[in-house]
DNA sequence: CCTTGGTTTATGTACGTGCTTATTCAAGTA
DNA sequence: TACTTGAATAAGCACGTACATAAACCAAGG
């Protein structure tokens, strides 16, 4: 039975070719999962695999007693992987440098203290850092990170080891929210990239907590050239 | 045992924090399912879907016959959603509007034919077209369709209905693959979407199949001021 | 007519069993 | 030495049952 109607994978299949040829509307209601199983003739485990995997990806949707409906709004759901930026240079076979810019002690600026849901703006080590590729630029980070969660930040040696490595491999977080768009280079980040001033930069602005205490936010401006792609 | 050590979030929490207080070194072999399960007093399937959910965020890595190892380079896993661009305009409670720019057909350029994994360029529908936002301009978009894969796209009115949409709602599709860059806006970009040249813009560059046939591969240029987040 | 509280219903979760399948490792063979 | 074969192993999957929980529905009471 290995491609076979019973395994979840086949049931999910089916159900959703069933989805797409309109036998189940957008919006519409599926039956219940155990006359889905009789009538599939698999036990309700499997469509209950079948619909967690749907469900999943956005094509259905599902509440206790309201059973199984068709989302409305179908939306093209991607899995970003953001690596460490050591792995990520690695990964393509380049040699990765990395280097300290500057390392300070300041109050966040609203947008980050925002960003983090903190009340009022903190005193945070603030961190600006330049990640290399074979000798070129290939990301600056301007990272807060809060010394409230995180004291033992303070004793890190940042200019061996980047805050983006350290606090990956030490630091469990339980939340995580991104932000990705474009930007023009400042002076300061053109000098940096060693691009030109106004060169389109893309930004990843990301931002993490451990329960409700922030961690770090950080804004990497990727130099020229860089490509985010998802994973299948 | 609404929280309790015995409900699959609780284990997938009591192994993932043994994990992160080093417990499981990275790299490092975990017990066998059957083994946790006793130690956990809990049953294998529950395991099973706290090392399901582990493995799908990427902190562990499941084999057959290998095991469980904990991976070794962590990775942020962000999910993108990429709605139908009308929903994503009217959800921030905007006004939707679209505009077809151009529509012809055309050999595609190399850099198209290679993302869609076609041998050579081949023909196939072009089109261009505007989507608005409260009247501004707020994605440009540059888009080829396989004419071999739809042949309905050809009857089908692109003035009064997105390509996005009909597509989205008409056509399954089984892989999507999604380059996120920036790019500056050249003198075309700069006039439709309102801005000035080489501003930096953002790019989502999509295409999509169903199994190896390609259907679509669409470059969105999106207006200065886009933001794209991540869910949760 | 509105509130309230119980009943019903459909999904969510837990468990144990039995079987399948990929992979490794070691022994045996050319 | 290299290549094949087979046994052992650990995750993957399917099933059936039992119970938990959220939400919708309905009926009784103020």
């Amino acid at each position: 039975m290995s491609q076979g109607t019973q395994t979840w994978r086949g049931v999910r299949n089916r159900i959703h070719t069933a989805i797409l040829n309109g036998v189940y509307a957008p919006g519409a209601k599926l039956p219940r999962d155990a006359d889905l199983a009789a009538e599939m003739r698999c036990a309700r485990s499997t469509v209950q695999r079948a619909m967690q995997s749907l469900s999943q990806r956005g094509i259905v949707e599902r509440r206790r007693k309201r059973g199984t409906r068709v989302c409305l709004q179908p939306a093209t759901k991607a899995t970003l992987d953001i690596p460490i930026t050591r792995d990520e240079v690695e990964s393509r076979g380049s040699q990765y440098g990395y280097q300290l810019i500057r390392r300070s002690t300041e109050k966040t600026p609203l947008a980050v203290a925002g960003v983090l849901g903190l009340p009022q703006p903190t005193a945070m080590l603030r961190v600006r850092a330049l990640h290399l590729a074979d000798g070129r630029p290939y990301i600056l980070e301007d990272r807060w990170i809060s010394t409230r969660t995180v004291p033992e930040i303070l004793t890190v040696d940042l200019a061996s080891v980047s805050a983006n490595e350290w606090l990956v491999r030490n630091r469990p977080i339980s939340d995580c929210s991104i932000r990705l768009y474009a930007e023009a280079a400042d002076e300061e980040r053109a000098q940096y990239l060693d691009c030109r001033l106004k060169d389109a930069l893309f930004i990843v602005d990301r931002s993490t907590w451990i329960g409700k205490l922030p961690i770090t936010s950080v804004k990497a401006s990727c130099a020229p050239g860089y490509r985010l792609l998802t994973r299948i």
